[in-house]
DNA sequence: AAACCCATGTAAACGGTTACATGATTAT
DNA sequence: ATAATCATGTAACCGTTTACATGGGTTT
């Protein structure tokens, strides 16, 4: 029962279930492939190997070259293979995790102009339009039926970014006409209590102020 | 100049620009309104505060009370309001981080028989159709005119749950019928480099492998 | 009686990023 | 000549989370 493994070292034994890799490897493979809905850092794959090798998840072997550096070719082990499936099996999605700092910009949008916060929506369009046409063009290449998979979280990333393009279109219309004055001096605000009370999904009634 | 505030600073003067408040209704605010997309913990709201104060960009007032602890009630001062509109008033949106584990598991659905990604699949689907209904509820409620940009916040998420489902039951109907080999000692595998290749934005020809 | 709310923090750990260090080979 | 590729790591730091600590008041 090895002592707590994270979704990081998941990942590590989950590419190295496609090949055997060395680190530098691994980075690269990461960095093509997984990047996007969970980024590993070089550093954070050599460290993981050193976790996982005593561990007995993982084996290296030293692979003598020359003309170039020497590497450790590593593999998953019978019990990385073990471990790997349990984790795999439950249907546990696991907590997702998002920052956003630009629905913070929003979110705020109160401090400014509206035609500042269309700026930033038309900048949040703009790139989730062209990330949305870089994974489009992604996807149309990735025709060989082993990558299904991997076709499955590109295509994610294409509904995403796309919604996310067509949310930032909607928001840009329905920005308000004149700017919000908020007065953080008028304590026990109305808009204070709506803003907060509102998620926290209760009642829809009252006014009593936080203050 | 302040020595580089992060974002989180940033969403604490935020907060602050709407009501003064204490730390304990800080954290609350927080975690009732921006939690979604920028999470800041309860201990993190004090030592941001106790970070924030002796730069001037925040002030404390001891506010006695009888029946309850006392609190200190924090304000923006006029050197906080500048950091924070300038801050807002770039349209950069900033860099968006996502950790989606699910996508992970998805990634490695070679290990599986389709069926239990297919499970997994229907997990997804039926957590975001959840969030997306609390979501929409959520924004029916928030009729309050000030509200607009908090409300632009709560329809990105119901935008995002919405693709997601979808994303999931289309993701669920093209799993392939069998369940994929790999066999990493099938070195150079054709496989690996469709895999990895193929993110990195290249050529869609040669099959020399990786190793 | 037990649990939760208000209110403030500290301490320790954790997961992760960035920068640094080294050095041969190959491509521009 | 310069930069990039291959290859492995260390050290320091950063932002954040979790657990701990305390204590009166209110609600169930």
């Amino acid at each position: 029962m090895p002592p707590q493994l994270t979704t990081t070292s998941q990942a590590i034994l989950g590419l190295l279930s496609i090949v055997p890799m060395s680190g530098y490897d691994l980075a690269q493979a990461a960095e093509h492939s997984i990047r996007l809905f969970w980024p590993v850092s070089k550093s954070q794959v050599y460290a993981e190997l050193a976790r996982l090798e005593p561990m007995g998840l993982v084996q290296g072997a030293e692979i003598a070259q020359e003309g170039r550096p020497d590497k450790r070719l590593f593999r998953l082990t019978e019990q990385g293979e073990a471990v790997l499936d349990s984790w795999l099996e439950s249907a546990d999605p696991g907590a997702a995790r998002h920052r956003l700092p630009f629905l913070l910009k929003v979110f705020f949008g109160h401090r400014m102009a509206p035609e500042r916060t269309a700026e930033l929506l038309r900048e949040v369009r703009a790139k989730a339009r062209a990330e949305a046409a870089e994974l489009s063009s992604l996807l149309a290449v990735m025709d060989h039926p082993d990558a299904a998979y991997a076709r499955l979280t590109v295509s994610f990333g294409v509904r995403m970014t796309e919604a996310m393009a067509a949310w930032a279109e909607e928001a840009e219309a329905c920005l308000p006409p004149e700017r919000i004055e908020i007065d953080p001096r008028r304590v026990g605000s109305t808009t204070a209590s709506a803003l907060f009370r509102a998620a926290a999904r209760l009642s829809a009634d009252d006014d009593s102020g936080l203050a």
